[in-house]
DNA sequence: AGAGTAATTTATAATGATTCTAAAGTAGTG
DNA sequence: CACTACTTTAGAATCATTATAAATTACTCT
């Protein structure tokens, strides 16, 4: 699997060149099956030790910040000491284990369809998310 | 009405001692028919405006986490740049306008109730919030 | 009321995540 | 190869929040 050309070719039809440093950052967020939820200091972690050449902190923040504005991440906002992003860029559902802090997404058969009852005049619905706190049992 | 009385009541039975800076903040969050939604920069502004004596930035902070630790406020993560602290302490879902950033409170009435499918071994839930978007229409 | 104490307030310093700056390095173009 | 725009980088700046430590205040007990 030659991830990398596949990189390679949506970072340019986006408008970004392919540097290593970018290459890297997509292979470690864009390889997995799960999505990866993460602040820009784990990932800069993650990336410390899974390869040789450091990456600047600052290029870690810069990158993250592009592939927001390209559409490639998400930003989430589940807690407020620290920001967080998704590499599941649609509109979702998250489980948030209030005891590892560790977030699930939900998908949308496993919430039943939420409706809004109440509507505020000039304006519409843009988007409906679901929190769910859980917690270990007993 | 004599509100006064009734937040040095509440302060004590917290045990908390009524200050004069604890009780315009009571003043502030509490004599209010509608939740209030704030964040502590927006607070500490509010009190220079109101109140000819100064109260430190650093008092207003420690009240707040006071207050909270106490279950008086609940802290609520809508956005990963600022942390807002919210009135009504009850689990509950909110409207966010995108336009004007004004967080409104939603009854449970409001919305239809939310039923989770998918299970956790070992996890219950705890809290399931909903948080609504909206924008201008047009 | 006055003394003793523990809690509280306060100015200020420290922290830590994020953003900014400006210089050096690199990729695409011809 | 040369040119230019984009990118990376170290380090400084910013800003919200937390920590510190001294001064003040509230409560308790005589
Ligand atoms: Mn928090
Ligand atoms: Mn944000
Ligand atoms: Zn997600
Ligand atoms: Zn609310």
């Amino acid at each position: 699997m030659d991830n990398n050309s596949i990189f390679i070719e949506k970072l340019r039809s986006s408008g970004l060149r392919p540097t290593k440093q970018r290459l890297k950052i997509c292979k470690l967020l864009f390889q997995r099956k799960e999505t990866f939820h993460f602040t820009v200091g784990d990932l800069s972690k993650i990336l410390k030790h899974k390869f040789k050449e450091k990456i600047s902190l600052a290029t870690v923040y810069n990158t993250i910040h592009s592939f927001k504005k390209k559409g490639y991440l998400k930003e989430i906002a589940i807690n407020s000491d620290k920001t967080y992003f998704d590499t599941n860029t649609s509109d979702h559902h998250h489980f948030l284990d209030v005891t590892t802090n560790e977030l699930i997404d939900l998908d949308d058969k496993d919430v039943k369809k939420v409706s809004i009852i109440k509507k505020i005049p000039g304006k519409k619905i843009k988007s409906i998310e679901v929190l769910v706190k859980i917690e270990n049992n007993n």
